[in-house]
DNA sequence: CCTCCTCGTGGAATCGATTACAAGGAGGAT
DNA sequence: ATCCTCCTTGTAATCGATTCCACGAGGAGG
């Protein structure tokens, strides 16, 4: 492959007039520059990027270590964020830590030891020494998503509590009273604030949230289908199921189904996360969604912030409810309505179910 | 952060004994060893993988593009990719096309910069000339999933032929005759490769392909909305729908739920790529399933091979039905069966609702 | 006791870029 | 004509590793 010194030779002139040219220094002759320019042409010439960021110690890269990719959610964080980093001049490596502190920490390190200019975590583990070390190491870090109290890293994350709130009321006003939570990893936030906002929810109807009904999961689909038979088994099996993560609703599906039950007619279900499918489960899934796009462009942008010198912003944006069917059907809508062609939702719309969805902001 | 001079110094030694003792060449003194490993230890010292790379001309990188990251078909390929590169010592860095052929060319572009060892590239164009200059060029290259005819490139991929013919058999078993099929993008192999199938598979049944059951599509869910509601507009409109992947579904089953339509009875549907949520949908729904992890491994084994001067393999794996009920209720089982606990999955089993799910190798 | 090998070690070149510094040439002001 | 600027250019140092080569010490063999 063509190096800089072949580009120079080729063009008659010093290595360093080529570099000129490359980086639009404003020293160089027009003819010079035409003679370079003709050269990287002729010879297909590209620089080298491992050559390049040696020398200026900096990448134009940033990290994202996620917990999971095969979680929707998250595979749509990593696309919103690739976006925006690409926009804003950098390339994005994205490690895949599959729930498990040690695979993050081996994509935390794999990527410092590539030297990439900022880090953008989803903790799957707070407790990780790693990545607070890298953190107190200097090197440029955002939170999304989750996050690790106390340490002084830039966060933004959406905020679920206003969200669940409305879900509760919402199964609270179809005649639901045991309310059960299938919760993710205490060691996570998202983990156990998606809990403490369920139990809050429900102290302010005058309900308890009895330890049987909080199901220990991962955030990973057989979990849910473990705490889902445990609740299913239960001399008073709750009368509607909340999954704090969608894989977890996968699987709490799956129980469901084993078990012959229907939702909602034996079991209310809702969860946390929206994604498209939800739309054509049986039945449609009312859920909590979160502004992915924008999380992820925030956090860049925070990112980018920090590491180009200028003070970084945490941010919180609301989630919110979008009420489906799987709670039961709401009292003022008829059971067996008819669904015709006027129900068509309009063109553009990115899902025609949504015009039978309920958005709540506050109750 | 630390360098290697910095390690040589603090343990009284050269860099170049440091980087022998990094790199576990033998001559090096036990004495000598102790010593740069404990002042490794107390610096926190990592090697710097830019400079290791420019030095050694290795990244011991992989880059892979695929179309399209939300679809969960290519999420699953990222991930097992990933898993079987880490094994034999690569990272892997993942670049988005998004079905657009310029973003495929930014992110070839930016991994040869990057100097990355090999690529794996699931084509979204063709006739995209940069991936293949690089494939001539001798950056080392496979192609999953998608490929490009008279390249000369391994390709490691799935056939569906067999899979689509069992599919055809099925519905025409179910007293479906007009046949339509969204198909994706003509540039791709897959694109035009599962149409010829499928209309292969008719002509074994006497039935024709007319081009207006053939709706152009592009593997996104809005091209399968829009080519759905192009058949549903027919004066005869199609009696089963096959889309050529699990996005276009999507799009699929919003338009016919648009229309007020219900699956199966009003039209029978199936789909290319298997994902988890099928079993969830109303109603589950008969996929084409790929073998997405045997891929990924044979795609890293195959460009390994090819980086390390071995001779690579090219592999070609079948694909399978797997029926659900989209299509009809098959004749042999009972339309209201009883959904009893005694029809529950065995534990271990990944999805519960696979007791019902027939597998079909050949008719 | 001398020669030859082996082993451990350090010096220095190298990878491909960027960039500080010096130097040469052109042009304007005096 | 001389001096001073400004503009363009090249030489060489540098980033942090790896690795070739040379050198000295020490042991084996003659």
């Amino acid at each position: 492959m063509a190096s800089i010194k072949d580009v120079a030779a080729q063009a008659g002139v010093s290595v360093a007039t080529v570099s000129r040219v490359l980086n639009s220094h404003p020293s160089v002759s027009p003819d010079a520059r035409a003679r370079v320019i003709a050269a990287v042409e002729t010879l297909g010439y590209r620089p080298n990027a491992v050559a390049r960021s040696l020398r200026t110690d900096q990448t134009r890269t940033l990290g994202l270590v996620i917990s999971d990719v095969l979680n929707p959610y998250f595979t749509e964080l990593a696309r919103f964020v690739e976006e925006e980093a690409r926009a804003l001049g950098y390339s994005v490596i994205i490690g895949n830590a599959d729930e498990r502190p040690e695979l993050q920490d081996h994509h935390v390190r794999t990527l410092l030891d590539r030297r990439i200019d900022g880090l953008l975590v989803s903790p799957a583990d707070g407790r990780s020494p790693l990545t607070l070390d890298a953190a107190r190491g200097g090197t440029p870090m955002v939170f999304v998503d989750r996050w690790v109290p106390g340490v002084d890293v830039p966060v933004v994350r959406a905020d679920g509590r206003e969200a669940v709130r409305d879900l509760v009321a919402h199964l609270h006003g179809l005649g639901h009273r045991r309310l059960a939570i299938i919760a993710g990893p205490a060691a996570t936030t998202t983990g156990h604030e998606r809990v403490e906002a369920f139990r809050e929810a429900l102290r302010e109807h005058g309900l308890a949230l009895p330890d049987a009904y909080i199901g220990q999961g991962d955030f990973q689909a057989d979990s849910g289908r473990r705490a889902t038979e445990r609740f299913l088994s239960l001399p008073e099996p709750p009368e509607a199921v909340f999954a704090a993560d969608n894989l977890m609703a996968l699987g709490a599906l799956d129980a469901i189904r084993a078990r012959g039950l229907r939702v909602p007619d034996d079991i209310g279900f809702a969860a946390f996360d929206d994604i498209p499918w939800f739309v054509h489960t049986d039945p449609p899934i009312t859920a909590i969604a979160q502004p992915t796009a924008e999380l992820a462009r925030a956090a860049v942008r925070a990112l980018a912030d920090l590491i180009e010198g200028r003070p970084p912003q945490s941010v919180t944006l609301p989630a919110r409810l979008v009420v489906r069917r799987s709670c039961g059907e709401p009292h003022d809508e008829p059971h067996d309505e008819p669904r015709g062609e006027s129900r068509g939702a309009p063109r553009g719309e990115p899902h025609a179910d949504r015009g039978r969805e309920q958005r709540r902001s506050t109750p």
